[in-house]
DNA sequence: CTGAAAGCGCTTACAG
DNA sequence: CTGAAAGCGCTTACAG
């Protein structure tokens, strides 16, 4: 019924394993390259992936585990990570999983089960190293946004110190010298980096951080950054500056400032992490720190690639991605004031 | 090297097609049922989906073909969606695709390609028609979110009428007369049936609707949600309160009225489409009406999966979701004023 | 470089 | 209901 690769052989009237050569990428004339794809093309050709899994025990799908699809930013580092995957040839399958060791098991299993030719992790936490060291002994694997301290294994992330750095440096080049830290959860890989990062740049200008300057959550939840802002805008000497370290964190210190009618950036300024359309659709806009997405999930696809292919030499690789800031207006520059 | 059906066979002393009937639910004896199951049990056996699908002709993997993920909205939507298949033992590859004719032909052919046993498709307008009739002319499809009028075609939608119908019906229980509809793109199936919804209420209401009291937009942007509450409230006479079709018309609308500091619900009162974690977090909450993604993203699946297993009993069917209204504090009671 | 043959792990008629 | 045999469409050694 449909064109096989016999069709093709028939057509061309080379054997059926020439044309399999043809397809692997494998050396053949370059006189029969030509015929052959000339062939393909007439006869509308499509190689069969289930024939092919079959013999050659690869599935040329590869799977992306996600902590869950209810938030923009995985959503979107899976569309380009599957994007890319999908132009190379290999198709997608996706899974989101809890926070809990019997979802993840589940969702390994029904992966393995799929005979996946490798996987990219976007772990909850620390905790998902096991789901990870399961998964890595017999596939490549990518940890993607986490670096994973105990499971030796490639990672792509955002620069998070370096863009916490850089949100507390430009915050310092207009004149902030007393500024708080919207810190996020202490077990967050990507909190804790940005965190770290901001409080360098603060020691790089001689100031010594402030512990009551830090407040920290349990999640990266709005209520919980309203809470941080309300407690670190209550301690005696209040900063003139936060920075928030993630979009929830910030939009709860943002809702908080609206209910004290604190003026941004007259009273209080803000630098955020994790851009979104509401950032720059309010007034004033908020300056954050963005991630660039595309390339996390890109850089992501493609390291994962490599390892299929058998490429190991510079592994385990950790792959940063800059992020930038993008100035709004809601830092004021306490320089030009004086 | 690894377990397969040939080995079940001989552990249990029964045939290989033995073993593939009981795989396939094909009656067999009680006795030997469970001789297999055991003894699948004990090995560990996984069936071999490449050989399956070779013999089967079936890949039991499903598309879904998503406008962007960039958008928490269908990330959720495709997270239900598959975690209901995956249960069901599919898997799902998911590609987006642009708004263009040629990506979605690039992507229908990459999933015809791959074998797909049937399709979800969330459209991004009428013209999407096109890639799904050629779809569903070779695979079970089902359309979400959108009813697309030319196609005959099994559609899930969220009760989008009947929720801009609740949301006048409760402002206008709320003493509201004079009400603006920020009614978003007018090609936009969800928008124009949330607003039919709407005007009919005011209607049944003895409320004749007023064209100045409606604003259109392009898309759906905050950018025009601003404009488009800007506009309404310079009118003669404004409205007391606004129904915004959507999630960026409604933050857009919210935006608009902070810049001219109406008070929410004191000098506007609004009820926007779609929740958000944003509306439960500011103050005043914002009243929404809310779809059951879950719900949207399971019947989905159930209602493909019936197709692909032959039951077309019903075809073409459309199975509408409700939604339902959250009161929070962004509506004024005009009725306790007086 | 090319081709003949075997075989990947299943399902599908077909007999029994 | 069960089983022997063929075959799905490829890839993989192996000769040539």
């Amino acid at each position: 019924m449909s064109i096989t690769i016999k069709d093709i052989a028939m057509d061309t009237g080379l054997s059926v394993a020439t044309i399999s050569k043809y397809l692997n990428n494998k050396p053949i004339l370059s006189k029969n390259r030509e015929v052959i794809a000339a062939s393909i093309e007439k006869l509308h050709y499509i190689p069969n992936d289930s024939a092919r899994g079959l013999r050659s025990k690869r599935s040329h799908t590869i799977g992306i585990i996600i902590p869950t699809l209810n938030n923009s930013f995985w959503g979107t580092v899976l569309g380009y990570s599957e994007e890319e995957l999908r132009l190379r040839g290999y198709s997608v399958i996706c899974c989101s999983h809890e926070p809990n060791e019997e979802s993840s098991k589940k969702t390994i299993r029904a992966l393995l089960d799929k005979k996946i030719d490798g996987a990219i992790l976007i772990p909850y936490s620390q905790e998902d190293c096991q789901i990870i060291s399961v998964l890595k002994d017999k596939i490549p694997c990518i940890s993607l946004d986490h670096v994973l301290e105990s499971a030796n294994i490639d990672a792509v992330t955002s620069a998070n110190y370096e863009g916490g750095y850089e949100a507390i440096k430009y915050l310092l080049s207009q004149g902030h010298r007393r500024i708080g830290i919207l810190a996020g959860p202490k077990n967050s890989y990507t909190a804790i980096e940005r965190t770290r990062g901001a409080l360098a740049a603060l020691r790089d200008a001689g100031i010594a951080p402030e512990s009551e300057l830090i407040a920290y959550t349990e999640e990266f939840l709005t209520a919980e950054g309203q809470h941080s802002l309300e407690q670190i805008m209550n301690i005696n000497r209040p900063p003139t500056a936060v920075f928030a370290v993630n979009y929830d964190i910030c939009i709860g210190a943002l809702i908080n400032s609206s209910m004290h009618n604190y003026r941004i950036p007259k009273d209080l300024s803000i630098v955020g992490f994790d851009d979104d359309i509401i950032f720059s659709s309010v007034r004033p806009g908020i300056t954050v720190v963005n991630q660039n997405i595309k390339e996390l999930g890109r850089q992501a696809a493609n390291l994962l690639l490599r390892r299929i292919e058998g490429d190991w030499n510079d592994y385990p690789s950790l792959i940063k991605i800059p992020a930038s800031l993008i100035t709004r207006d809601s830092v004021c520059n306490l320089k030009e004031r004086l």
